[in-house]
This record gives C-alpha cells, sequence and structure tokens, in this order.
RNA sequence: GGCCCAUUGGUGAAAUGGUUAACACAUAGCCCUCUCAAGGCUACAUUCAUGGGUUCAAAUCCCAUAUGGGUCACCA
C-alpha cells in the first residue's frame, strides 16, 4: 500500500492539492519593503499587557512600512477557548485604539481577502497540507496512548535522555502502511505526526530580528500536526497560516524561540518561505516578596488592557511607554521631536531590550502626565466627558452642565512655555478640580485645612478685610497680587519673604498664610493651582459666599 | 535533567575593545515661588552577577561558576 492510499484513508474527503491555495492567497502586491504583521491571540481571556505591546509593536512596524498587519484568532484549542473571547480581544484593540487593516471582526464577520482568520474555520487546509505530507511520506498516523507516551517519557527520564517522541523511541513511526490502514479502518484513535527528517547533532540557526544569532539543535521530534478532533497544533497551524497570509515578520514572545527549529523544518517541508522572526522579551514585575516574575493574567490588575481604559489614563500615553520600553531610543527621539507624532518614530528591532523588562507604572503615570500636559483645554474636556460618561456618570452630568467653565478650569496654567503637570490620568482629574463646582463644595468644617493661622477670629478677619476693602473681581494680576501684600502690611504680616525670612520675630506671619486663609477657605484645600485664576473662574458671588461660611461663628 | 536566553544603580536603560559608565523615572537636598504641580541646580554604580583568561586597553571578546527566565503537551 502507498503513501497516497493512507493519505485516502485518514482524509478522504480533501485534496492534496495545494495550489489552489497557494493560487487563491498569492503573494502580496505591496511596495519594497512593506512589512506584513499579524497579532495572533487565542481567545482564552483579556488581552495581557505583554501580547498588547507585542499587537502594538507588529501594528507599528507594519504601519512604518506602509504595510499591512492582521487579526487572526488561534482558536485550534476548544477546550481553553471561552465564550465570547473573540468579542473580547476585539474589545481590548479597541480600547487601545489598535486598528487592524484585515482580519477578525468579530465572531461571523472579517475584512480581507486572506481569510477566514479564524483558525477553526480553516480546518480544510490544514488538512489539505497534511495529506500532502503523508503522501510524500513526511508524515504519519500515530495510534500511542496517554499511557504509552507517559511510559516512554518515564523510560527516558530514568535512563537521563532526552525527553519526547523521536527516533528510536517513537513506536508508530515505522508502521508499514498496511498495519496503519488496518488500524485506523477497526476505529483506533490517532493523531497525525511529522515524521522528522531531522538530526540533533546539527544545528539551525535563527537570525532573531531582535536578539541576532542564535544556535540550536535540529528538531528530530515527530511532532503532533493535527490532533484527533482534526484540528491542527500550534506549530503547524503558524507555519500554514503566516504563509498563506503572506507575513512577512512575526513578531512574538519569547517562550517561542525553544520551538524554532520545529517551524523552521516545516517551513522547509512545506517549501514555504520562511518569514523574518522577532521574539520580544516578557514584561515583568516585582512582586510583594520582592521577586522578579512575569506579569500575570490572574494575579496583576495591572496586566489588563482594561485597567487603563478604566483608570482613565489615555491610551496614547500608554502607547508611549510602551515604545520607551520597546525601544531604548525612543525616548530620546522623543524629547528632540516634541512636536512630532510618534507614528513618525522609525522602529529598530536592534534597539528592543532583549531581556524582560520591568512593568513600571510609576514611569507610565509620569509619561501620561506629560502627555496630558501637552494638550489643550478642549481636548482635556473631551476626553474627560468621555471617561466620565462610562465611569462616572454624576461628574460628567456635571462638567456637561458647565461645559465652558468646565474648560476653564482645565486651562488654568496650561497656556504656558511649561504647563502644569497635575493629571496623571482623567479619574485624577475630579480629586483636582472638584472645589470649583457648588454641587461638590459642601464642606463641613473640618474640612478646612488653614495650615498656621488656628484662630478662627483671625480668619474672619482677614476674610472680611479682604472682601470689604482690598477684593475687586476686575482687578488684574497684578494689582490683585499687590493688594494683597498691601492687606499684609495692614495687618502685620510680612508681604515678602526676604523680608518675613530675616526677621520672623518682627511679624505675625508672612503672605503665605493670608494667601492661604484665601485659599482654604475658597477650597478647603492648602495646595491648589493659581489662586487669582481660582478666584476669576469662580467668580464674586462664590467668593464672597465661601468666604462668609465663617461669618457665622 | 537536555536545549536556549538573560544578568549594568531602587527601576527602565545607553555604551557594540579605548581612556571621567549617557539619559529617563524614583529618591534626597537646595533654588525659584502666594501654596501646590512643575521648572532649574546638585547628590545617588571607584564600577558593569562572580572567578579566571585574551589584549597596550574589556561592561564590551573567550571559558567556567552562580542566579533568574523560557522550553521540552493531542496549550498557545
Amino acid at each position: 500500500m502507498t503513501n497516497e492510499d493512507l493519505a485516502n484513508v485518514i482524509f478522504p474527503n480533501v485534496s492534496s492539492d495545494t495550489s489552489i491555495y497557494e493560487k487563491k492567497y498569492p503573494e502580496r502586491n505591496l511596495k519594497e519593503g512593506a512589512i506584513v504583521t499579524r497579532f495572533a491571540p487565542s481567545p482564552t481571556g483579556f488581552v495581557h499587557m505583554g501580547s498588547l505591546r507585542t499587537a502594538f509593536v507588529s501594528q507599528f512596524v507594519s504601519k512604518n512600512s506602509g504595510g499591512v498587519f492582521y487579526l487572526r484568532i488561534e482558536d485550534t484549542d476548544g477546550k481553553r477557548s471561552i465564550e465570547n473571547g473573540i468579542e473580547g480581544i476585539i474589545k481590548d484593540l479597541n480600547d487601545f485604539d489598535i486598528t487592524i487593516d484585515e482580519g477578525a471582526l468579530s465572531e461571523t464577520k472579517s475584512i480581507g481577502n486572506y481569510g477566514p482568520y479564524i483558525q477553526s474555520e480553516r480546518k480544510s487546509i490544514y488538512q489539505a497540507y497534511a495529506k500532502k505530507l503523508i503522501e510524500e511520506g513526511l508524515a504519519y498516523p500515530c495510534f500511542c496512548t496517554e499511557e504509552e507516551i507517559d511510559s516512554i517519557r518515564e523510560k527516558q527520564e530514568h535512563k537521563k535522555t532526552r525527553i519526547g517522541y523521536y527516533g528510536a523511541w517513537t513506536k508508530c513511526r515505522d508502521l508499514s502502511n498496511e498495519e496503519r490502514i488496518e488500524r485506523i479502518k477497526n476505529g483506533e484513535k490517532y493523531i497525525i505526526r511529522l515524521k522528522s527528517p531531522g538530526n540533533f547533532e546539527r544545528k539551525v540557526v535563527l537570525n532573531d530580528l531582535v536578539r541576532g544569532k542564535i544556535e540550536m539543535p535540529e528538531n528530530d521530534l515527530d511532532v503532533v500536526l493535527i490532533k484527533s478532533d482534526g484540528l491542527p497544533l500550534y506549530h503547524f497551524a503558524h507555519v500554514i497560516d503566516d504563509h498563506l497570509m503572506r507575513t512577512t515578520h512575526v513578531l512574538r514572545g519569547d517562550e517561542w524561540i525553544s520551538s524554532y527549529p520545529i517551524h523552521t523544518q516545516l517551513f522547509k517541508l512545506l517549501r514555504f518561505e520562511e518569514p523574518k522572526y522577532g521574539h520580544l522579551g516578557v514584561v515583568m514585575k516585582v512582586d510583594e516578596t520582592g521577586a522578579r516574575r512575569k506579569l500575570s493574567k490572574r494575579k496583576d490588575p495591572e496586566a489588563a488592557v482594561s485597567y487603563y481604559h478604566e483608570k482613565g489614563i489615555p491610551i496614547d500615553a500608554v502607547k508611549l511607554y510602551l515604545l520607551t520600553i520597546a525601544n531604548s531610543n525612543f525616548e530620546s527621539w522623543l524629547s528632540s521631536n516634541p512636536d512630532k507624532s510618534y507614528n513618525e518614530f522609525k522602529f529598530d528591532f536592534k534597539k528592543m531590550s532583549e531581556s524582560g523588562s520591568l512593568f513600571d507604572v510609576e514611569k507610565l503615570l509620569n509619561i501620561s502626565k506629560n502627555y496630558i500636559s501637552k494638550l489643550t483645554a478642549e481636548e482635556v474636556y473631551a476626553n474627560l466627558e468621555k471617561f466620565t460618561a462610562i465611569y462616572d456618570k454624576d461628574f460628567n452630568k456635571l462638567i456637561k452642565n458647565y461645559k465652558d467653565y468646565t474648560t476653564n478650569i482645565l486651562n488654568i496654567e496650561r497656556v504656558q512655555k511649561k504647563p502644569r503637570k497635575d493629571y496623571a490620568s482623567y479619574s485624577d482629574i475630579k480629586n483636582h478640580i472638584w472645589y470649583m463646582y457648588d454641587e461638590l463644595f459642601k464642606p463641613d468644617k473640618e474640612d478646612y485645612d488653614f495650615q498656621n493661622i488656628k484662630d478662627f477670629n483671625e480668619i474672619n478677619k482677614i476674610l472680611n478685610l479682604y472682601l470689604n476693602k482690598y477684593y475687586d473681581f476686575n482687578d488684574d494680576k497684578d494689582t490683585w497680587f499687590n493688594k494683597i501684600k498691601d492687606m499684609c502690611d495692614e495687618l502685620g504680616y510680612a508681604s515678602n519673604m526676604k523680608d518675613y525670612k530675616e526677621n520672623p520675630s518682627n511679624y505675625k506671619g508672612n503672605i503665605t498664610d493670608i494667601t492661604t486663609v484665601i485659599r482654604v477657605s475658597l477650597t478647603t484645600k492648602a495646595m491648589t493651582p493659581d489662586l487669582y485664576e481660582i478666584m476669576k473662574l469662580l467668580g464674586p458671588e462664590k467668593v464672597s459666599e465661601r468666604f462668609l461660611i465663617f461669618n457665622v461663628d
């Protein structure tokens, strides 16, 4: 019996003529140097920060080069797939503002001419290539049970040799086609394995985009190509898909490095041109015990993309952060090109870190703070509106009622060469500006944080004097400030800090004490942005109203 | 255990055989200042996991050791 007979018994309804696929998915007609990348997650839960980094970098380099970035869903393992997994992935990508040129858009929809982009829908394609390999004697059915595989491994462990299904350890590799066909016809369960021609003593070389040359032994494992449910395993599916989808660059986590020998062998056996590979280091974190470990989906909330969305950290800030940890020269590029979009940055694989980098939330927040400080008040308002519409509906209503007022608040100390930087996220903003709204300004007396002056008689005296004699809403900033100084002199407080520092005993206090009284009575807080601006925005009615709260006593 | 990878300050890192080890975050101090947020200045690795070697010269090359990570599934 021939290999063809065997192949026909195994895949009676599949043609091994793979040239139809080669024709259906022709080489892409892209300009020289265009890069085709993909993001290929399995639908097992939310998108992890590490995967997101890979997706973002993949998209970035393809965009950089005028290429294509597509999404492929790797759902060949039914056991691990979760319900609505695909939707979850697409939502995470959306939230993160990563758009695809091609690929799955939902469970049922997709765009692009190289689909289907969901692996479980590509069964017949994989089987066609598997059939071809069987015909060529490069693959065979294996009838080993789980117990048999276990016992092989135990023997190998005992003898301290290499573990795996290979060479002389195999049971089914050299069965006759007669026996194979008979056992299949008897209903025995089987899988399809590669009949690896590899030799462990020989080396293969991976020219990795980020790590350079890596030498490894050739693969001699008879790896599983097709499972008993007829679906392929990652290795096989990846090789076929990345070829048929005409991928030029495969970017993936470095946990895949060690299976490269399998992949390169498969590419060769299938006579496919191999894409370039870039293996990215894992994203780590330091846990409670001080140990470094991989950022974990289960344990670390910050591993989820949705975390940043909920926190109101601007997506662009996260991208900026991702770029700074992805390419070591990005940060200096950005500081010398502050007005350019990060999209203009030329990504360089050689500048990627080879080791796993620590995920540093502090640094992210710092980047976010700088990012927000560069936006216009209108932009901040729009983003804040979007954020609160989902996560703080009451505040959303409030800012919409006072849209111009809110924008003006957000504009305080923004239009200047060195803008204020106090919002690291949109969820932060309310904590900084709530007191500007009467609806939220309902303090108890204990909420006021007057620093040095504790005596309410003195506080009332200062406020009344200021209100009656010095405060004029129409004053410009200099006049406003000079008047406060005048009041300091009248009340025996130092209006000039230098004088005060030289002779503190000559004064009851200094100008800071006075401005603090005004500031705190208006906001309850000892630390706020520019007082003049705040008073200007509150307006004369609110100012006097808030001053007079203390007159009750 | 086999194979592969990594190891520069609290953190991310630069430097790819040449002389004082960039820069950023964090931390501390000072200055500026109506308080903050910033900003400016200064400090923070006698040393690049350890031990050998090559060299006039090593964080950079080689070897060994240690530590950490990955992988060795009908998971991806």
